[in-house]
DNA sequence: TTGTAGGCGTTATCAT
DNA sequence: ATGATAACGCCTACAA
């Protein structure tokens, strides 16, 4: 049919110049005299022409895109964070582009590598967990990484936390004051060093008030809503009067499963949740939280990954942003 | 430092075969003999080469890339659609760029450019208004469009909808039951094609049951749970005893910012909110809702992009799914 | 079945 | 300040 494609040759052509020198403009090079850069631009205008981003990448080694791994883009934890990645991300004039990973280590691997052939700048991570295989395929590309609220035990990566740790710790501390048996709620993998973190912080506290751990009251679920529903039957007959919980969805589901068992919150029972998430103010009581800065982790991530794409020296690869704690009247 | 770029030519030369040969293998050309791409594929192993798809986008004019424009990814109705767009994207091979608008016009069109100037294949646009700028930009460009939860008056591009008109018909006649001055919550842009349907649904819905239609029971607000709670204050002087709502985050700081003013729901005020995202269920009580599908919304619209993609004949390019109701506590 | 050569639309390096 | 002219890494007729 009609090849109307318009290239910078066309504009060159109309504008009585070289492509070199409109290919100068376009890139705002210094070296062109004010009245020819006017001319082109008023071609370009007039036959509106739009540069051809796949060209310039392959031309220039650079396609300005970032790629996000993110285990699932509808978790309001994820989506806060991809938020902050966003928002600096155009800041700096990179497009995302962004991939589930479901948390499936090899689909980790499998979008990592068709976002390394697309050629993307640097790469945001997002996972629970750090599997081996994606370590691998990490470190054999010169492609900038950064992980954003996934730790990375060996400390390779450059990564932006918070302190996992300390954070758990705190919130079974909290939890130790009314109650005996704590329950403490992590994710899919448990293995992750995100939640090997968490309950060590958790054991922690334990030993520090006189509790004694049982691996029976630690759950491990899937990320979501329903989960935390179905959890409630098993953590009310666990014995347990009280919860740390890591992550919202979750929580919010065992809250509720919970109310609809006849449970009193916080009366009979206890749940600290670990996102601070917008939904962590929907529900009724509303839900006691660590307050993870989400939006920064995304967006010091993304900062830092621009520093990494521009060579940028930088001081620490290792961010811990500092955590708070918010109480709301799922506890005492 | 290390040049380490491995390119088709260096397989080729490993493989003792032409460039041309190695090409076909990688794009599963089926004339090459089994031995000559088992060796191929020997080395492209063995030297972990990985086909740079600038470069096959730049030679081929096609970057199995779809861009996809999202007012706010962390709002939770067009998360949902993303997941869907999402899903069926990689169904079909396709990578997604995903881009903020905030519901900006402004943005809309500065987004959808950079996308377009990106050569992706094709593009799904969400939004609550199609503004005439965009409209235009849509209309010079010969990349495939498909809007999803997004109405457009003129009807011209493919889209994926619910009836909207009659969503809201239906839920202001279930209110119009037990309740004389009714509320409609609307979006940033009331002349939004969308609202303007939700309005006329209301419309409708009130002069059947003999109800006057004031404006002052239409209020306009941003998507966000803050803008929610703020509004309680003001929906509750006007008069209104119940209330559609078109967001579900809106829903909920209505519902909790109404609760906080000590009013009784479902008794003394009912709610009828419009996705049925899973927010809806987190609250206390559950808010009633029309039942779009969401999922859907984003996966039929994805379909629909890959058949104009392939320029595959498609029966109708104005798709509307069919839409429910699901009665939670906040209504009687 | 396999190889050769000419693009694809820019950037970038030299000259001029 | 401007203009040729190679790359960039791959696809794709066209030949062989």
């Amino acid at each position: 049919m009609d090849n109307e494609t318009i290239t910078i040759y066309d504009v060159a052509r109309e504008a009585g110049v070289s492509m070199a020198t409109v290919s100068r403009v376009i890139n705002r090079n210094q070296n062109v005299k004010e009245a020819t850069r006017r001319k082109v631009l008023e071609v370009i205008e007039r036959l509106d022409y739009r540069p051809n981003a796949v060209a310039r990448g392959l031309a220039s080694k650079k396609t300005t895109t970032v790629g996000v791994v993110i285990p699932d883009i509808s978790n309001s934890y994820f989506a806060s964070l991809a938020r902050g990645i966003d928002d600096i991300a155009s800041m700096y004039k990179y497009t995302i582009v962004i991939a589930n990973s479901d948390d499936d280590a090899d689909k980790e691997v499998q979008v990592v590598n068709t976002l390394l052939s697309k050629q993307v700048d640097g790469l945001v991570f997002l996972g629970h967990d750090l599997s081996d295989e994606i370590r691998s395929e990490f470190s054999r590309t010169r492609t900038p990484i950064v992980l954003s609220g996934t730790v990375d035990h060996e400390n390779q990566l450059p990564s932006v936390n918070i302190d996992y740790r300390l954070a758990t710790h705190e919130a079974t501390v909290a939890l130790a004051k009314n109650n005996q048996r704590i329950a403490l709620v992590l994710g899919p993998m448990i293995d992750a060093i995100n939640g090997k973190d968490r309950l060590a912080g958790y054991q922690e506290a334990l030993s520090e008030h006189g509790l004694s751990f049982s691996e029976g009251l630690v759950f491990e679920t899937k990320y979501s809503y329903k989960d935390g529903l179905k959890l409630a039957d098993r953590v009310k007959s666990s014995g347990a009067t009280a919860a740390v919980v890591a992550d919202d969805e979750v929580a919010v589901g065992l809250l509720n499963g919970l109310i609809n068992n006849g449970v009193a919150i916080p009366e009979d029972f206890e749940i600290i949740t670990a996102n601070n998430s917008e939904i962590t103010e929907f529900t009724r009581p509303g839900l006691s939280s660590i307050k993870q800065p989400l939006y920064d982790l995304g967006a010091v991530a993304m900062r830092l990954l621009t520093k990494l794409m521009n060579k940028e020296a930088i001081d620490d690869q290792h961010v811990i942003l500092p955590h708070d704690f918010v109480k709301r009247g799922s506890t005492k």
